[in-house]
DNA sequence: TTGAAAGCGCTAACAG
DNA sequence: CTGTTAGCGCTTTCAA
C-alpha cells in the first residue's frame, strides 16, 4: 500500500475507448474548440465510464506548471493561525482552487536566509504564492514575490507596480467605526492599533485619527495589540495602567478585542456600559466574545476567494484587476 | 512571468559539467551508494555550481509518487484554525516535511459526496495525509483512508489494525490533572469536555471520572464545549445557570478554559480564589488567558513532526511504529 | 478537425 | 561502478 501506484487509467486508454486519438483527448479534456462533436461526445463517455482524471506530474511536467500554489504563512504561525479571520481566508481560497486544476500548498516561510525557500520556489515547485499575513520585517515576502507571480492578501508593506492585491479599504472601514463610535456620544476613544509594522494596523489607526481629528477630539490612548488576543488584553492592561480615561476602545481586530474584552471585566468595567468595545473583521471571535462585538464586517470568505482567482487568472494569462478593493459593513450587536 | 517556466538546468547539463551520464547524477542525487567517490565529487560539485534541483514534476512520473502529502482539515475551518493547539502542529509537520522531499498540501475536506475528493485522491494528487481533528460524524476520513496511507493526529474515531497514529495518553493525563486539583483542596469539580464524537474528548472525560469515582467524589458538572473557545465559554454558562457548586473546573483544551475563564470574570467568581481552573494542551492560549492558565502539556510541534516522520517513513517503505505515544506534563500556572 | 511524432526531465532496469 | 535504453502520461507543434 505504502506509496505504490494506483493502477490509474491513461489518456491513451480513454483514446482507444473513445476510438481517437491521444491527441483528440488531450484537446478535449483541455477544451479546445476544434474537435468535432461526434469526437467531443465519444471522448466524453469514454471520460465518464472509464473515470478518467488526468496525471498531474504528467501534465505538469509537459505544460512545465506546476499546478500547484503556494499559501504562505509567516514562520511564527500562531500569528496566522491564531486569528479566526484567516480560516474564513484560506476556506475562501480553498473554495475557488478547487474549481481550478491548482493545488494549495502550505509553505510556511521564514527570514532565514540560509533556508532552501528560494530554492524550492525556483525548482518550480510552485506555480504563484498567495501571501496573507505580513510585517515590514519580513523579507522572505521579497523573495517570493521575485520569484513567481503573488497576489497579496491586504496590500504589502512595499508596494510595486506589479502587485495584484485583494483588500478592503481600512481606512474608510475605520472611519465608519470611529464615526460610530462618536455617534454613539463616545468622547474618549482609545484604540488597540494592528503593529505599525503592518499595512492594515497603520491604515486602521490612520482613519481612526482623522475622524477624531475632525471632531476635534484626541485619542485617549494608543496601544499595538500586534493583532493577537494575548497583545490585545496587554495593550487594555497597559491603557489602563496610564489611568487615562475612556468611554470606548476600538480594537483593530476582534481577536484583540476579544483579549481586550477579558481585562476589562477583571477590570470590573461593564461593556458596554462603562466603556464601549468595537472590533474589527467580524470573525467568529466576534460571536465568541462575551459580549458580542460590535464590528466592522469583511467578507473573508469571500476576500479568500477573489485571492484565489485573481491569482488563477494570472497563472491562466489572463489579466485580472491588479486591485480588488472589498466592501466591509458596520455590524452592531452589544459591546457598543 | 505569469506562469512561465523558469528555465531551469536539467540532469542533463549536469551530467554533462560532470563528465558522467544522466544516470549517475541521478544515482547520487537519490543517495545511491554505487557512485564511485571521483564520480561522485564531481556530480556534487556540477550541482553546486549549476544550482541544480532537481524538478518535482519529472520525478514524481518517473517515480509514480506525487511527492506530496496532505494535511486534511475539516471543512469547518474554524474547528481547526480557532485553536492555536494545531498552529504548533502544523509548525511540526511542516518543519519534519521540510526535511523530506515531501511538499504538504492543504487539503479541506468535506462529506458531501459528490464533491470531487475522492477523484483528486484517486487521481494521485498525494501520497499520504495526515489527519488530525475529525469527528464521529466525519465521513470523508474512511474515504481518505481507504486511498492513502494515512497518518493520524490523535487516535481515530474507528480504530483498524492498519491505523498509524501519534497521539498522547489523553486519559492519564486527564488523570493527573484531576489528581492535582484534588491534591490541591478541590472537590466539587466541574468538567468542560471535548465532544462525545471525538476520542481525545471522550479519553480525558474517562480519565477525569476515574479519579474522581476513586476518591469517592462526584463530579459537579460536566458540560460539553465542543473544544472551541466560544463552545467553552457556552459550556461554562451552562454550568452557572444550573446553580451546582463548584470550586474548580477541568476543561479539555486551554481554549476552552479561556473561554470558560470570561464567563467566570463576568459572573465575579475570582480564579483561582473562588474556584480553579484548569486547562489541557498548553497552547498559546494557556498564556494569553487570564490568569495564566495551569494544564496538562502536550508535546504539540513533536507531535506534528512525529505525525510528518511516521508518513514519510510509510511512504518511502520503512516500517514506522503504529502507535506513538507522546509525554504529557503538568504545568502549573495562576489558574489552579 | 485530426493524428503522428517529438519531447517535458527524470528514474530504473539491464547490460556491461 | 556506469552508461544505454526505455519509458512515466501528457501537451503540442506540424502535416495531412
Amino acid at each position: 500500500m505504502s506509496g505504490d501506484l494506483r493502477a490509474n487509467i491513461t489518456i491513451e486508454e480513454v483514446a482507444a475507448s473513445a476510438g481517437v486519438s491521444r491527441s483528440t483527448v488531450s484537446r478535449v479534456v483541455n477544451g479546445s474548440t476544434a474537435v468535432s462533436p461526434a469526437a467531443l461526445e465519444a471522448v466524453h463517455r469514454a471520460i465518464q465510464e472509464l473515470n478518467y482524471v488526468p496525471n498531474r506530474a504528467a501534465r505538469s511536467l509537459a505544460r512545465r506548471r506546476t499546478l500547484a500554489v503556494a499559501l504562505v504563512v509567516p514562520e511564527d504561525t500562531g500569528r496566522f493561525f491564531g486569528d479566526p479571520f484567516f480560516a474564513s481566508v484560506v476556506s475562501g481560497v480553498h473554495a475557488r482552487l478547487r474549481r481550478s486544476e491548482y493545488v494549495l500548498t502550505l509553505f510556511i516561510a521564514s527570514d532565514d536566509p540560509g533556508d532552501k525557500m528560494t530554492s524550492y520556489l525556483s525548482s518550480g515547485s510552485i506555480d504563484g504564492a498567495i501571501i496573507v499575513s505580513h510585517h515590514a520585517s519580513d523579507t522572505f515576502v521579497d523573495r517570493i514575490a521575485s520569484a513567481v507571480p503573488v497576489v497579496w492578501g491586504g496590500r504589502p508593506v512595499h508596494e510595486s507596480s506589479r502587485d495584484y492585491v485583494v483588500d478592503v479599504d481600512n481606512a474608510a472601514a475605520a472611519r465608519t467605526a470611529t464615526e460610530y463610535l462618536i455617534g454613539r456620544g463616545c468622547r474618549r476613544i482609545a484604540m488597540i492599533a494592528g503593529p505599525a509594522s503592518m499595512p492594515a494596523g497603520v491604515d486602521r489607526l490612520t482613519g481612526f485619527r482623522t475622524v477624531l481629528e475632525d471632531a476635534g477630539l484626541a485619542p485617549a490612548a494608543i496601544e499595538d495589540g500586534l493583532f493577537t488576543h494575548a497583545g490585545g488584553a496587554d495593550a487594555m492592561r497597559r491603557i489602563l495602567a496610564t489611568g487615562a480615561e475612556f468611554d470606548a476602545v476600538f480594537a483593530s481586530s476582534d481577536l484583540m478585542a476579544r483579549g481586550a474584552l477579558g481585562v476589562l471585566a477583571a477590570a470590573g468595567l461593564r461593556v458596554p456600559d462603562d466603556v464601549a468595545v468595537m472590533g474589527f473583521d467580524d470573525s467568529s471571535a466576534a460571536t465568541s466574545a462575551e459580549p458580542h462585538l460590535t464590528t466592522m464586517r469583511q467578507p473573508s470568505f469571500a476576500q479568500g476567494e477573489a485571492m484565489a482567482a485573481t491569482l488563477v487568472d494570472l497563472l491562466e494569462g489572463r489579466s485580472p484587476a491588479r486591485s480588488t478593493i472589498m466592501p466591509t459593513e458596520l455590524v452592531v450587536r452589544e459591546s457598543a
